[in-house]
DNA sequence: ATGATTTAAGAGTATCTTATCCTAATATAC
DNA sequence: GTATATTAGGATAAGATACTCTTAAATCAT
């Protein structure tokens, strides 16, 4: 997999949270139903980008996630890293420690320029970008559902 | 992680045998051990790839394997296909099933060019590209060895 | 024929990922 | 304060991936 589930996942409820511009806190409850995911799976994946600093959360009635910054700062980058860390950037095809310009392997330089390019359209997509795509579009968000049932 | 374990081997194992222009069989044993991957493990990769067309193996004394066709005709993305799938060149971003053009995420686009930029880059790589350049280079196949100690 | 060499195949183990469940902690509403 | 809503966190189970071990089958050399 490219990305693994739990990523996978992640990037579904940011974007969900980036769709909604209420300033409130979201359950993740409604997040789990409307995004058809396991709601004790994403209550941790969602604690994960907690950590992390990219969300915050409150408990009680009202409670729930919401983003500390404005989706438009928010790249899947970002998420990616949160989740997944930094194995897209660093990762030799050839599972060598410490492959690079200096102690090259033999794909590494095609390997490091594919790298850059995932790299690149990951930290050029702001959670924003997407949202505004998906509304406009009513894009899938679900296996069966598009973006403005949720 | 791109690549699965078995498929970085996989593709280690594979500029080995181009590496070697003998047109005779190679034991995996030797393989297992100037490649410092399990032979267990190696055998039952290489099986795959034998039952894929990819190689040929032969048993008794002098045995091994061998590819089919000259590491020219052979590129990396034959080596990942056959023991990763075609996943790198289908798989949906959010995990939707069946995305794409017709019915697409709010990534798609973008992920899809990502996918085909890969896709590119394994189908144009053949092994005996790579194996000239680690030879000339003495690129790394190994944690510490370079292409001229295998 | 016999024994050594080598791949094939299957069972078994360990570790990581994914997912579920239960209990605690925190906040609100009445 | 009591009940309710909600996240936090731990314990556990199921599944996939990574690896190990053992036995069988094929081939060669003598």
């Amino acid at each position: 997999m490219l990305l693994s589930k739990s990523c996978v996942y992640a990037l579904r409820a940011s974007l969900y949270l980036a769709s909604k511009n209420e300033n409130g806190y979201i359950p993740i409850r409604e997040m789990s139903e409307k995004l058809d995911i396991s709601f004790h799976f994403l209550t941790k994946i969602l604690q994960q980008l907690t950590s992390e600093g990219m969300l915050e959360s409150y408990k009680g009635p009202n409670g729930g996630v919401r983003l500390t910054r404005s989706g438009e700062e928010i790249s899947l980058m970002e998420v990616v890293l949160a989740i997944d860390g930094d194995y897209m950037l660093t990762e030799c095809a050839f599972g060598l420690p410490g492959c690079g310009v200096m102690k090259p392997c033999p794909i590494h330089e095609k390997w490091a320029e594919t790298r850059d390019n995932i790299k690149y359209m990951l930290e050029s997509t702001s959670l924003t970008e997407l949202s505004k795509k998906g509304k406009e579009f009513n894009l899938r968000m679900t296996a069966d559902g598009g973006f403005n049932d949720i």
